[in-house]
DNA sequence: TTGTACGCGTTATCAT
DNA sequence: ATGATAACGCGTACAA
């Protein structure tokens, strides 16, 4: 039971361990011939090297980190695909954890950085009311992704965000419902306490409404329960019944997620309600599903590619010295599809 | 710059190492008084312990890991859940692992015990077409999760596993189809190369339709490109749309993935064929959008929360020296929702 | 109850 | 090009 060792195998192979760890690590001061006779023995021995002694001994560790929180997100998989390539190229490796809801992604970033010795650091998710003491502990250069907006109470300097600003985006989608003709737009928003990209995009809805001289009526405003998972397809859908059973008059529902509006939909269905002919619904992210359901998703897309693109690329140049923290905006694009129409075909 | 250490708190204390290790690891031989001071101060100078110095020492680890296969599998969250919680109440600490779709999960598992001292491995997804060879050097008891069947190759007495008998599912679901009347089953399936899930749940649809006298028609059987994601609803799209453009006849698609049966709805929808009316869609695995989608969508669910139980449970047992290696079979069950009727009422 | 000292497996440094 | 050895930060046996 007892574990092979670097000693094991450099006492197999008549040679000192330093003369394995080089040829472990590609060391150009190595014998060709000797470090392939190491390599094989290693091979057919089964040997394999022990991170927690080499993160230890480490110094030189070209590596960053990227933590996801909300697994459920769909569109983080292409932006971590776009992030890992960036990392190669720059010949970085890249170290993906997942951080479940009930995790603090800073408390792991801190362990993280201790243990894996990281030179940076990506959020993706999250939502960002963390403190600037406990940022500040941070001490290697971080950038948050998808986060609507800095909060005021943190120094800009601390870090760098890249974000489409979600009030404007929430704002332009109302905007397309009202030219449409539509005056009674309910939406479904995340729960009462929420002071991320729920409260911005519930802020550009109201925003807009006040705008082109319409009321704000709070009984068209539903808020997920607190405690649930607020961007789902049950809350859309659980929300979406009680407004219909509320007797309510509305000709659109704007759910501030795609999962939202995708709830709302079937909800909408079983009530025997035709959608758009009936009731416009319109979502928000530009998930792949939103493009599947039936009838299709008028969303908005957010440029995650781009986005992907530009947080690498700011990490490696605050890495590096080159730059300051910046903070990114990058504009939506509302997709109108099949899911929204003028009101009062009925 | 330089990273606080253990020693620094020792020092600033003015107690010594030991002691604040004690401290830090809820030690019994402890006086309560110095143990809070000692906090206290940890707490205000941020100090973080170094994982990989810790796991490099400890013997005693009380930990198991979960590896997961394929982060697109909807059903893994809850059974993660449940894998969770009844190990936290075995006294244990769990790892989760993403195991991104080109790494092998049997490397990345040996390296992991390694480094992290792992008492027990859980592997979820994933396509197990490893060697024994390999199998055997990990030295802690492992479980494999929905793996359709074992295969022949490997020594059975070496790992657990879970699973419902993809065959005999793919068959149950086959035949429901067979006794609405449908004649024509076009099957919607993985990759030529696929020897896993994919193979079975192909096997069962062909073996129903022997069973009932019907032929096998290779027009009718639709497998994904190589190298592409095999269950997505692009991938369940595409090969839809190709099947209705070669004007083979058929009253219903079967997709040996809900993702795939819900790719496939898009692309009768666009053809102007109504669901059921025109043609059925059935599905497998049991996913949550497949209730959202318009029309439901029929399809096998596999009892996941069960299965979780078992796998846990099992692995535990193994643990402790309890019991041998078990291969267990659950049966899923059929839901029969919107999308499928009798053919024929067009 | 507390402190001292050793060693975990590896890499970096220095000598050869 | 290679080997001996000192760290890396921590847990723990043992001494006090």
């Amino acid at each position: 039971m007892a574990e092979i060792t670097i000693k094991d195998i450099a006492r197999r192979c008549g040679v000192g361990v330093s003369t394995v760890s080089r040829a472990i690590n590609n060391h150009p001061d190595i014998n060709q011939e000797t470090k392939k006779m190491i390599m094989d023995v290693i091979q057919e021995s089964g040997y394999i090297p022990n991170n927690s002694a080499r993160n230890l001994k480490r110094v030189d560790t070209k590596s960053i980190a990227v933590l996801i929180k909300g697994i459920t997100n769909p569109f983080f998989s292409s932006m971590i695909k776009i992030i890992e390539e960036e990392t190669q190229k720059k010949g970085y490796s890249m170290e993906l954890r997942h951080v479940e809801s009930y995790e603090d992604e800073v408390d792991i970033a801190l362990e993280l950085v201790k243990e894996k010795r990281l030179r940076g650091i990506v959020f993706l998710g999250g939502y960002f009311s963390h403190s600037e003491e406990k940022l500040g502990m941070l001490k290697v250069p971080f950038v948050f992704g998808t986060v609507g907006a800095a909060p005021e109470n943190i120094n800009k300097a601390l870090y760098s965000n890249v974000a489409v600003d979600d009030f404007k985006e929430s704002k332009k989608m109302t905007e397309y419902l009202i030219g449409l003709g539509h005056k009674e737009i309910a939406i479904l928003t995340a729960e009462p306490g929420d002071i991320s990209i729920g409260k911005l995009r519930l802020e550009g809805y109201k925003a807009a409404l006040k705008e082109h001289g319409l009321p704000v009526k709070e009984n068209l405003i539903r808020k997920m329960e607190e405690g649930t998972e607020s961007y789902s397809m049950e809350n859309g859908y659980q929300k979406t019944k009680e407004l219909i059973e509320s007797g309510e008059s509305f000709s659109a529902i704007y759910g501030t997620a795609d999962s939202l509006a995708i709830g709302a939909m079937r909800a909408l269905l079983d009530a025997g309600i035709r959608i758009p002919e009936d009731v416009s619904v319109a979502g928000y992210d530009g998930i792949e599903l939103g493009d599947y359901y039936a009838p299709r998703l008028t969303t908005i897309r957010q440029p995650v590619d781009e986005m992907a693109r530009e947080m690498i690329k700011l990490l490696f140049h605050i890495i590096s010295g080159k730059e300051e923290h910046k903070h990114l905006v990058f504009a939506g694009e509302l997709l109108t599809k099949e899911s929204t129409a003028e009101p009062g075909k009925k």
